[in-house]
DNA sequence: TTTTGAGTTGTTCGA
DNA sequence: GTCGAACAACTCAAA
């Protein structure tokens, strides 16, 4: 029997792991994970946290076998496959741009050598670029995709028994956490799977109609796990039973699926606008609109449910969808900032920051992406506020300041006046006023 | 090939 | 308070 390695990236879990099972099948498995410097340029320290977190428990699980690289993967996998004369490295496919562009690497440097990348599997239920239209050709507009998607096969991979081969010799180690003072989920498959039996039984029954509610339990809230492979979307698919609420979650899934494939299709829309007209869309990045940003940041912007969202993020790498989308509305069409600055401050702070999810959230927000949204869709935060949390409850969770206001005042404490909490900051900007300079912007962009 | 219908998540205004 | 219409024009998907 063979020796292979299996070098984990977004898929750190045992179970139901085709990368794993692959490697497995062969003989005993070397598990590697190589901590890459570009991660760290990205993502910050609760990403970074939370993800060292799962490799702890992951190498607890293992009996210590896992072998943790410091360095680029096109160095330090062919290093070590050449260590332990291994000719195949197995993993889960990546098709995000950077990891294309790495695994293409780490294929040529191994391949010089008459070594294999064998890739099976991925972190997604279907993969990227096999969801298409008759003529061949990719969606780009989601209900069509949602329904080509579900006629898709799919199966669980099962789980396996791998015979672990210690090869911690050649571990660098799994480093301490970085300096985090947020509270992180807990890290680990069985935490997330007791996350998942503890909400799906009430989570799933009025998802449909809680899921907007930041206030209530109302979501699954594992996105962060997903992000990382410590759950597998298929493995929650599996788990839904039939009803309306579970049709609603397996949509949300494939959300995730679809922004995926959408950036498989189109790399360059990353970080560029995936409609090339938005390019005309006027947008401001002077020194006040650095400043007015700063204040987004920091939650500072004087609207509660805006403050509200980035205080959550800030304190716990996560922010609720309804209010993520409040806070993009916010960013890009009352201050009128570049929806990239948003993204990437996102993908700092967020646990289960996904460049995909992420990056194309931002632009369907930003009316730069998918969904032809009609120019007019301006969220207000104060309607919002009011709607999705009527009772406050979220606001009073974030804003203590604000907590002794009544349920009126508390969405919009200026309307207060002279009686309005005198340390919490007043409105950085009318929204009236730059709702109607974000309509005029939008509109000079749609019509010739 | 042409035509037709539709497109996650909204807001405001006036009846 | 509720309700429907208006807010444009375009792209996409499928018939």
């Amino acid at each position: 029997m063979a020796t292979s390695i299996w070098w984990l990236r977004r898929d750190l879990r045992l179970s139901d792991n085709g990368a794993l099972a692959a490697a497995a099948a062969k003989g005993s498995v070397v598990p590697v994970f190589v901590l890459d410097p570009k991660f760290a340029e990205r993502a910050g320290a609760a990403r970074m946290a939370f993800m060292l977190r799962n490799l702890r428990s992951l190498n607890d699980q293992m009996g210590g076998a896992l072998v943790v690289l410091h360095g680029k993967p096109e160095e330090q996998i062919p290093r070590l496959a050449k260590a332990l004369d291994v000719t195949d490295v197995h993993c889960a496919r990546d098709f995000a741009p950077y990891g294309r562009a790495r695994d293409q690497q780490v294929a040529a440097a191994l391949a010089a050598n008459g070594r294999r990348l064998v890739g099976s599997d991925s972190p997604y239920v279907i993969d990227p670029g096999v969801v298409l239209k008759d003529d061949g050709t990719a969606l780009r507009v989601f209900t069509p995709f949602y329904k080509r998607w579900q006629q898709h096969e799919w199966k669980l991979v099962g789980d396996c028994a791998p015979t672990w081969k210690d090869a911690s010799d050649f571990s660098d180690g799994i480093p301490h956490d970085p300096p985090c003072a947020a509270t992180l989920p807990d890290a680990g498959e069985t935490a997330a799977w007791t996350r998942w039996t503890t909400w799906a039984p009430h989570g799933l029954g009025d998802y449909k109609d809680v899921r907007n509610n930041p206030g209530i339990d109302g979501t699954s809230m594992l996105s962060a796990q997903l992000r990382f492979g410590v759950i597998h979307p298929r493995q929650l698919l599996a788990e839904l039973p039939a009803g309306s609420g579970a049709d609603h979650f397996r949509s949300e899934i494939c959300w995730r699926e679809f922004y995926a494939d959408v950036m498989f299709h189109r790399p360059d829309s990353t970080w560029n606008n995936l409609q090339e007209k938005m390019d005309r869309l006027p947008v401001d990045t002077d020194d006040r609109a650095k400043h007015r940003f700063a204040a987004w940041c920091e939650a500072r912007t004087g609207y509660p449910i805006v403050d509200a969202g980035m205080r959550q993020m800030l304190a716990t790498g996560w922010m609720h969808n309804r209010v993520r989308m409040i806070v993009a509305s916010f960013l890009v069409k009352d201050l009128h900032v570049p929806w990239q600055w948003g993204a990437a401050f996102f993908m700092r702070h967020l646990v289960d920051g996904d460049i995909a999810s992420n990056n194309h959230g931002w632009q369907w927000t930003a009316g730069t992406g998918t969904d032809a949204a009609p120019y007019f869709r301006v969220f207000n935060p104060f309607g919002q506020s009011e709607k999705f949390d009527p009772d406050g409850s979220y606001l009073r969770t974030w804003i203590p300041e604000i907590a002794e206001l009544d349920n009126t005042h508390i969405h919009a404490p200026w309307t207060l006046g002279l009686h309005a909490p005198a340390h919490y900051p007043a409105p950085i900007v009318d929204h009236a006023v730059e709702r109607e300079e974000a309509l005029a912007r939008y509109k000079k962009v749609s019509g010739k």
